[in-house]
DNA sequence: TGCTTAATGTTCATGTTTGAACTATTATGT
DNA sequence: ACATAATAGTTCAAACATGAACATTAAGCA
């Protein structure tokens, strides 16, 4: 009996995930490139954008959402409160909880950096169809919600 | 003139992108989750799975693959190579290179950790019929090459 | 009320990733 | 042949992520 039957690589689904995360990870790696003239890393936009979509985020929640741990984010935060780009005020009602919204500043920074996030994602997605395109949006939805209490 | 004009949000490429990149996420944590019981990270399982695909790399190729910095390999293989997983092994004609190969139990290792990563695989993508499949895998391949030399 | 449990955020030790500087070896050009 | 460039791998310090233990506060319940 042959330990090497059935490889994965013989199998569509194993084949076209790897090349998901390849191109996850060259798009990630080439965003770190082009937002370090903003002084941004992908990390800290993943928060601006958060943080701009959801305003008044506790950390917890944040934390949920970026799927990182708490303690992650309270290292990451620091940085961007000393540069003046978010804002972390105690909740009233719940005084362990810290609310997070963005400044002015944080919000301009965002901007830019969307507008070169966008870019590169225009420049990779530009090949696929819109049909093609929200078919893998709604299969990557559908793989999120499946794992996402495994 | 709105600062906030055009927000990406509103653009299906963005949209989906996003969900792209939150399912390889979350594929990932949970992958390395699975795999704690067999001692292996993700990262170590995608330095096996290069070797088992092909023997004989360099480091340099290695890493490049990877999508890493040299260093990166550098650091990890130690790990790998005094659990006898794999060999390095000077190139004959080329004094500066080191030739990487899996041992026996590198490779049985490798299957192990493969089953789960296959399971891991059919879990998230079972939801997607064999066309859509194929089409995610098409134009992901097609975005990785567009990106890599960029 | 008072006691227990849960939740939020922080701290800290550990492990990982990165990029620049370095050594050794090979390729290139005159 | 010789000087210069480029390449493979390593080292090291700094940045980063992680998870367990902790303090504070809130919720559940007798």
């Amino acid at each position: 009996m042959n330990i090497k039957q059935e490889l994965p690589w013989d199998n569509p689904r194993f084949r076209n995930w790897v090349a998901v995360a390849r191109a996850c990870h060259v798009l990630e790696r080439t965003l770190a490139v082009k937002l370090a003239p903003l002084d941004l890393k992908p990390a800290q936009l993943d928060v601006l954008m958060n943080l701009y979509r959801h305003p008044g985020m506790s950390q917890h929640d944040l934390a949920r959402r970026l799927l990182v741990g708490r303690s992650n984010i309270t290292m990451l935060l620091p940085q961007l409160e000393t540069r003046a780009l978010l804002r972390r005020e105690g909740d009233e009602k719940d005084k362990r909880v810290l609310r997070l919204t963005l400044t002015e500043a944080g919000t301009e920074l965002l901007m830019q950096a969307l507008k070169v996030h966008m870019a590169l994602i225009e420049k990779a997605m530009s090949q696929s169809t819109p049909e093609q395109c929200d078919m893998i949006g709604e299969q990557m939805r559908k793989i999120y919600e499946v794992l996402k209490e495994a």
